[in-house]
DNA sequence: GACAATATGTAACGGTCTGTAACAGCAGGG
DNA sequence: CCCTGCTGTTACAGACCGTTACATATTGTC
């Protein structure tokens, strides 16, 4: 996704402005130019099934081609954290370069393919195609910029706002990649959400009430319609709606 | 710093386990190996002076040598977030490999120098020296994790167990680098530890009273005295400590 | 040394979010 | 069909943190 392309659709997207860059990864990653490198192996996953979980050892990176996952960090005393969702498109794996093994588990949120590209062979056409290293870099360099800006959400926005900010953030990513950003389905329950914003599965769902209430957006059950993507940018500039 | 030196001096470091992995940035990096391919140009900084601002254009990595940094997300309507602190041995500006400009602030907090390393100069060694390109990936890839760390505390922890994390982070930082991990000086105000924290300054203020009420640590200003280490990271792991 | 500006400490109050609980909708299995 | 389990919704009580206000300490400047 990049900024410029979400943009088009959600004209006035003002919270934009609220965050400082874009939220996802805008380095685009294109599989066949890693193909012609790497040697790639297909991957599929069944909803619940596990990509890889902490404290596996690290020997791989994976592209996700179709479907839906999330990342979760997990402390020892058993607290769980989802760090992020992943959809095609995406890299999925690169923190764990440098480290010895995962820190944190991959889960399908639905049926899901990937790409699994070893990492000795990504090593290996990196110092051949120069490319394909910066690509790597833009890729690393871009989540952190983008996990900087949720933080200062989540440090900053009530939790109304960081729904509203979740919302127009996934709507962005599902336009990047071709599909209506007005009407989508949440592939994770209210707890993930909760998890991924610091808020409780409760807050969520009184938070998705509240927006639905002031006709922001429509909500049943998983399905997402927003109808006013303008004022569900309000909401996180704090401004004053016109009704 | 890794967490290997850290666990020396504070043998019971159970927080740690509360937390996934090391919270800084583990991938040493040499400024003498740097120096063998790259121009340096030294470069100081005055209290509260800026290294650079959000929106100027990136061109150059700095690496801390002397003083105390802190980084700063500024969003547009003024909201700022403290995103890290950077002491001697990090890296700083490595988030905005990719794009043509800053996102956020580097204001030095104490009389400060660094080494400046171009851009350029650095992509061109890193095309020749493979190891340099590999540190540059692991800083990169650790960032990411260190944050997804900050994370996970951000989401789970009251503000009493946040500040003592914090505490213990910093603590860990000055023993990698030889000094006294039990008493040290805040570089920073309460303010900056707030926004770092998700908190406000008052609350700052009340956690740390409340653990010096308890008797993990003395606070006389911005100096800092660890008296109980384990205590402290009981705090943290919700265990019933021991008077 | 005196003053202003900034940073920090303390307290009372109120709001937001949390935790608990009860209930509804939906899926799978007997 | 009922039963069970899971997810989502709603209501209510309560804890925690933010807000505000003011007092105190420190720093910088004259």
């Amino acid at each position: 996704m990049n900024s410029a392309a979400a943009a088009s659709i959600f004209p006035r997207m003002t919270w934009r402005k609220a965050l400082p860059a874009a939220n996802s990864v805008p380095a685009p990653v294109d599989i066949e130019e890693i193909r012609a490198h790497v040697p790639v192996v297909q991957r599929k996953l069944a909803a619940g099934q596990y990509l890889y979980r902490a404290g596996q050892s690290f020997n791989a990176l994976y592209l996700v081609n179709v479907g839906f996952l999330k990342t979760c960090l997990v402390a020892e005393d058993g607290r769980e954290q989802v760090t992020g969702f992943r959809m095609r498109g995406d890299l999925v794996g690169i923190e764990s370069i440098g480290a010895a093994t995962h820190d944190c588990d991959v889960v399908a949120l639905e049926t899901s393919g990937v790409w699994e590209l070893p990492y000795p062979a990504i090593l290996r056409a990196c110092a051949h195609v120069p490319e394909l290293q910066q690509r790597l870099t833009w890729a690393l360099a871009a989540e952190i910029r983008s996990d900087r800006c949720w933080k200062l959400a989540l440090g900053s926005f009530s939790a109304e706002q960081r729904v509203a900010a979740f919302l127009l953030d996934l709507a962005s990513r599902h336009e990047a990649l071709g599909f209506s950003p007005r009407h989508f389905v949440l592939r994770m329950g209210r707890a993930d959400i909760g998890s991924f914003l610091a808020l409780k599965h409760e807050t969520v769902t009184r938070a998705l009430t509240r927006l639905a209430a002031q006709g922001c957006i429509e909500v049943q059950w998983r399905e997402i319609r927003i109808l006013d993507a303008a004022a569900l940018g309000a909401v996180i500039c704090c401004e004053d709606r016109a009704a």
